[in-house]
Formats: structure tokens, sequence, C-alpha cells
DNA sequence: TCAAAAACATACTAATTAGTATGTTTTATT
DNA sequence: AATAAAACATACTAATTAGTATGTTTTTGA
């Protein structure tokens, strides 16, 4: 990679970081220069303002690393309902990356940009239709399979998970630990094994 | 009620509803002063501090409304199956306050203040605490009454169904309308007819 | 009614903010 | 190696921020 690509690239990941922990708005551009050690220079160089990076790391950082989580897992077959518990467990209990009190980057950031800034709002939107998308499709086969009771709603059941994965890393906040994922979890695989 | 409680009363409403709309941060003192048409010294006479007036407006005004909206209708006896999804259906389809766009007063201030103000922090955990603790006795009557089957774990339920509320919220930012809010709603009426 | 306290008003300060102006250094190309 | 462009560095600016200092007005109780 070369030099310059390096620096931008630190840039994005740092302050990914940042914004995750801090929030988009009460990180500043000199707490994100003092972490990546780059100066204000190099750093107006690669963004035209603040607004310009962070798209980026939406479409550069956060994107990416949802579709790695949601939507490359999703080529197996099998069942979706086990599918969906297990990366919802694998998503709240093991990633080593997300820590209760700062929730879920892509919730945080849709929650404090999304009223204010349009393009944070489609850039946001485009995330979640497709990790909705996914989820939709992923049960329609379920259905097909003999997984899913033919009845149900895949894109009610979709809303009901993403709604319920960002109300729980919400929610987990004001514990101390993890004792709401795991009463969360619990009644998801109650909910999921309504859906057979 | 005595002239000075009433500028105190303005000012924790009118920031409740900047903060509502543009988030705790972001709300400055000055923004707050513009709106109230109070000056600063008045501002400063009645809180010591910025966090000083935000846990007033927790405590005066989103625990209020908060109790008006949760626990005062549970004292209605009857299925609570019925009363948690009208309880729902309410907040998000009638409640003429609450805007898509701006989501949910106190899921707003948990993600954004949680993390940094331990104050905050509790502040918030004890109003959730409070209409956990609610729907908690609510599912337990229903037990007892035979509305809800024995084998469901209520706490789990309450996870669920207040995860689900602030997640949909947050969801719903992301859309024009209130799609997200019907879909939500019609599977958690399913959801909550497999506790039957 | 009249002093003391409560309530409010105005002008300021110091820190922080995003962004700019104007450089110097590094890299790539001929 | 020479040169132009790319990449970075430093010093600044203007606006905004929470909070303070120092007043004036209004209310209250003896």
């Amino acid at each position: 990679m070369k030099k310059a690509e390096a620096t931008r690239l630190t840039i994005l990941q740092k302050a990914f970081e940042l914004i995750y922990v801090k929030g988009y708005q009460t990180t500043s551009i000199d707490d994100i220069l003092a972490t990546t050690q780059v100066t204000k220079g190099a750093f107006y160089y690669h963004f035209k303002n603040k607004d310009e990076m962070g798209l980026a790391i939406i479409h550069e950082i956060l994107k990416p690393t949802m579709t790695e989580s949601f939507i490359t897992p999703l080529q197996n077959p099998g069942d979706p309902l086990e599918f969906i518990y297990g990366m919802m467990h694998h998503l709240l209990m093991n990633n080593p990356f997300l820590k209760p009190e700062f929730g879920c980057p892509a919730s945080n950031i849709t929650q404090e940009m999304t009223p204010w800034n349009a393009d944070f709002g489609s850039a946001m939107n485009e995330l979640i239709e497709q990790w909705e998308d996914t989820l939709v499709e992923v049960l329609e086969k379920g259905k097909a399979a003999g997984f899913v009771r033919k009845d149900v709603h895949s894109k009610q059941v979709t809303i009901m998970v993403m709604s319920g994965y960002w109300g729980v890393r919400n929610l987990g906040k004001l514990d101390q630990g993890k004792e709401s994922y795991s009463l969360y979890l619990k009644e998801l695989k109650n909910y999921l094994d309504s859906l057979k």
C-alpha cells in the first residue's frame, strides 16, 4: 500500500474507533490528529471536511465490516433460524471489538446523525437495507426448505430481529455487564422457535 | 406557581424539546436561552451547570412523563398482552409529541450520555428499571390470571419488548414515515400471541 | 415600608472548535 | 538529476462554547 493511502486509512480507522466511543459530534478533528499522529495539513489533504471523513468511514470501514459480519456468513445453507440466533449470539457475546458500554457503532451513528444530516442518513440506510434484504432472503429460503413456517412474514421478522438487536445494544449500556444481552438472547431463541 | 418556579420549568421543558431534537451535547446553553428568552444570569441562578440541568430534565420531565405513559395505565387489570400491544401501538402510531425522525428521548439520552456520565447513566437506569419492573409485574399477574402461559419468562419478555421498542425507534429514523413501526407492530402481535 | 434575600440581566473570559493560509518535504516522472 | 505534483507540516483565524463577575430589579418578611 502506498504511504499516502496508509495515512488515509489510519485516519479512518482511528477516527472510527474514537467516534464509536465518544460519538461523532464530540470527536474533534484535534482528537483524531492526536491519536493518529497525523497533522492538520495531512488531514485536510485527504478530506475536504469532517463530514466527508464521516461518510468515508461509513462507506469504507462500517460497510465492509458489516458485509463481512452479516452478509458473507449468509452464503451457508441450512436453518436460517439457527443462523440468525448464532449471528446474534456471536455479535453480542463474543465479538471482541464491540463493548456493551459503547453499544453498536451503526446504531450510534444512526441515532446521532440521521435527523440532521441527510447524507449520513442515506449512507446508513444503504447499510441497513443490505442487512434487511439479506435476512429476508435467508428467511425465504428457509421457508422453501421447510425450516420456517410458510405463513411467517419474513420482512416483519427481519424488522423484529434488527430492532431487538439495536435496542438491546442500547439497553445494555445501562448494565454493568451483559445481563440484558443474555436475557434477550434466551427470549430471541423462544421467539425464533415459534417461527418453526 | 411562583414566577421563579415557572422560569425554571420553562427552561426544563424547552431544553428537553431541544435536546430531543438536537441531542444533549449539541444543544448549547445559548440555544436554550434563545428559545426560552431567559438570560444567562437566570439560567445559572437555577442550575449550577449544564449537567445539573440535564439531570433535572430526567428527574422532573422524563420520569413523570414515562410514569404517566407506562406505569399509571398499568393499574388496569385484564390481558397484559393486549395491554402491552396497545401501549406500543399508541406510543409508535399516535403519540403526538414523538416524531420518527427524532426517535425516543429516553433512548437518545441513554445512547449519547450513558458511556460518559455515570450520573446520567444511573438516572436513566432508574427509569428503565421502573418500566421493567412494571412490565414484569403485569406479566406475572397475567400468568396468574391465565392470560399468559405459565412457562413464559416475564423478564426475558420484558427485555424483548423494551429492546424492540428502542430499536425500532432508531430504525425508524432511516424511514421517511412509519413503515418500520407498522411492520414491527404486526410482528410484535404475532410474538405476543405466541405467549398465550 | 424597608431592608435583605431572591431572581434576573449584561458583559466578559478562557478554552475549544472546524477550517484556512502558507509554507516545506517527499515522491514520481522525465 | 531536475522538476512538478503529491503529501504533509505549522501557524493562524473566526466562531462557538460553558461558565463567571458584577451588576440591577423584583419579591418577601419583619
